[in-house]
DNA sequence: CACGAGACTGAACGCTCGTTCAGTCTATAT
DNA sequence: ATATAGACTGAACGAGCGTTCAGTCTCGTG
């Protein structure tokens, strides 16, 4: 959380105090707003979840609309995370390449629920909010689109350079159909067999 | 419209009258909806767009959610109006495939806001009324899915069989990129860049 | 012309929900 | 022990909104 959190002010003084209050109306209300979406959560649901009075709630946030930025930001800083300490890069672009499919792959099958809701929620943020959410997603991409053009580089992949941003964009698409398309998806595959089938097309393509 | 839509009852008698208010109805609460979300419009924009009062507009309504459905439907069968009729299976696979690649992303980027809206907002519909779309949905994917096995039998596509629905999957979701990342693609792309790109890289992985 | 059915009107109702604030509790300092 | 700052409480406020309904208008029919 924190830094790149654009300032909310409070009644508090106690900075600890409101970092972690924050944390915990955060967890009460990720859970109501998956379920039920932000529009349908009532500030008195996570009042009473986060275990304390509405009063309260509001001595750590201004509005209704603050409480959904911290969650989205919280969202997107544990994917963030856990994503990045996973994509150690090695030399062999294409074993790097897999990894980090893999895990990335694998994280949004762990965080379905999170990352529909965040494409489900983003318009009721603010403007500069939603700037701050898009550039979080664009750094993911870099990440990919950068160990594109190490294995474009080093000989391994055959494709053009102009084109590995746009590999990078598929790649992570692919990835997120898992979880938007599950209703249709989970029919014929798992989660292990649907990795498998996009990444060995996905590599054949760049190695061709 | 119509058949598919599940009985909405009325105050008004006139069968035709019903229909040509619901048009309009729908016609005004698309782009409100469109541009600040269902949540955010209210029923009295709607009238007041709509030409009328909110009591009539409750004469061809029960709820609101009856008019997020009604829009949800029509986008959904303008969708199926505009890619069915072009979508004329010849006996060049390779040409049909890119024939049909190429009106679904060209309507995409016609519909992007409509595409956006439907999956934002798919959440907030009942039960019943998100699977009518999630069957609209599969039943698009089950037109490339065809089109695919046509050119498998007849030699044109050397994939394996059992891959050609999550081709079809990959298809659609590379073509939604399209609305749901112009903020990244279109610094890079225009539409008809970026069908080149991609159905070129497709194709090429198919006939391989 | 009189009448009534059906379409239309919009003020009013009632409920929900975000937000506030006067007051209570607690712990530390004097 | 007393005072005070800071954290907490929840009833109350008020705006907004979906929905209704008593009443008006219109037009075809007898």
């Amino acid at each position: 959380m924190g830094k790149s959190l654009k300032k909310i002010e409070t009644q508090v003084k106690d900075k600890d105090l409101i970092e972690l209050r924050r944390m915990e109306i955060v967890k009460a209300a990720v859970d109501l707003f998956v379920q039920k979406g932000f529009h349908k959560t009532t500030v008195r649901e996570i009042a009473r979840k986060f275990g304390m009075s509405v009063g309260t709630l509001y001595e750590y946030i201004r509005t209704k609309e603050d409480i959904l930025y911290l969650v989205c930001d919280y969202i997107h800083t544990s994917f963030g995370q856990r994503v990045r300490p996973a994509l150690e890069i090695t030399p062999d672009s294409v074993k790097t390449l897999n990894g980090a499919i893999d895990t990335y792959y694998r994280m949004i099958d762990e965080m379905q629920d999170y990352l529909v809701f965040l494409y489900q929620e983003t318009k009721s943020l603010s403007h500069d909010a939603r700037k701050y959410i898009f550039k979080a997603e664009e750094e993911m991409t870099e990440i990919f689109e950068e160990i594109i053009n190490r294995g474009i580089e080093d000989g391994s992949f055959k494709i053009d350079k102009a084109e590995a941003g746009l590999f990078a964009h598929n790649i992570m698409v692919l990835g997120q159909m898992w979880a938007f398309r599950r209703w249709a998806l989970q029919k014929h595959y798992t989660l292990d067999t649907y990795i498998e089938a996009q990444s060995t097309r996905l590599l054949s393509e760049l190695t061709s």
